[in-house]
DNA sequence: TTTTAACTACCGACCACATGGTAGTTTAAC
DNA sequence: GTTAAACTACCATGTGGTCGGTAGTTAAAA
């Protein structure tokens, strides 16, 4: 007789609040978080919230954290997938894309980007941590494709990724995904990403 | 005796709300306004700006459109002043450098098209306005610097206004003015926008 | 083997505070 | 004496957060 699933921590309350917030968050941003429509989303009370989570911010970092987490391994996989540079660099701005696809998300990193100035201190260390890891990724993709000379691989993986941000931003605030795309698509017509 | 001033329809309260919510909004963006910390800014109670404007909802609307009725305006002024397309391009991004470099505020254009799915009707419209607006302008001089074929001009105008607004958010997001001077030049470097 | 102690996962009741907004009143200028 | 521009005094709602308590589970001491 096999036994039970043993791992599992904690209760998957933990991870639900912590799929619902990421959502919550992609839509309206750190701000636009509450521990009340959490809770229902979930099906628990507000105050079994804090079980979880000591506070709004702690909420806040443990996302962002996950965020990146999760980013990082997706953005490995792409790579050891094809092994092709070239190709992972065009599909890159379809991890983007998505978002708007499906009702008209944000990437967090973006949205806390734009909040900034009002993040918990911890929670601006993991967002900057997510831009960290895909302009790392994007230098290192930017140098197996050999598109850019070495010295300026950072600065174009740099650029390349705020370009994207706000191509993300002005499709979205006309919940335009078409948008998006012609976007990325002048992106390459104009040589800032390979063609 | 000379007349004294006579023009000026509302008292300035209504123009130094304006103002403040203005600079507000750029920090905080539209959720972050609130009337209270306005009136105490403009030296008035917060019951009193429903004399100047019926909800947070007008507030916003009047804002907005006076921002890019502004805008209009200094875009026009900087044309006129040179007629020189290519140096406007080469200007047009201390625009957005400004805001960062003072406070490290962002463009109201791009802060509200984040928050957009929250947005009153009447604000999405001006936010609207604000990058047709900027756009129009960019194509206009694009079509005068001979830059790009005709027929692409309108994209790279979008391309490149995008590009600008995730440049100011990323840099704004590491309160780095130099890192956005560094992605503008990058975009040069790449293409995006005339060395 | 029973009991004690600690832990997990939750709940109901509340509190303090911020915020958008309303109602009715006063003051000063024209 | 009308009106612009402000005021005082509230209210309703939403939100982050606290507190004390409970049912069920696990671990170790007695």
């Amino acid at each position: 007789m096999a036994e039970a699933v043993k791992i599992e921590v904690s209760s998957n309350s933990r991870e639900k609040i912590l799929a619902a917030a990421t959502r919550v968050a992609q839509a309206r941003g750190y701000g636009g978080l509450n521990f009340r429509d959490l809770a229902e989303q979930v099906g628990i009370k507000s105050a079994s919230m804090y079980y979880h989570f000591a506070s709004k911010a702690d909420l806040g970092t443990a996302i962002a954290r996950r965020y990146w987490e999760d980013s990082a391994v997706t953005l490995n996989a792409m790579l050891d997938d094809t092994s092709d540079p070239l190709r992972c660099l065009h599909d890159y701005p379809d991890i983007f894309r998505k978002l708007i696809e499906s009702d008209n998300r944000l990437c967090l990193g973006s949205f806390m980007a734009t909040e900034y100035d009002d993040l918990p201190e911890a929670v601006k260390k993991e967002v900057h941590a997510f831009a960290d890891v895909h302009v790392a990724w994007l230098a290192r993709v930017l140098c197996a494709a050999a598109v850019v000379s070495t010295e300026k691989i950072e600065r174009r993986a740099r650029a390349i990724y705020a370009a994207i941000v706000g191509a993300q931003i002005v499709a979205r605030s006309r919940s335009n995904v078409a948008l998006y795309d012609e976007l990325i698509e002048s992106y390459r017509l104009a040589g800032l990403l390979p063609a």
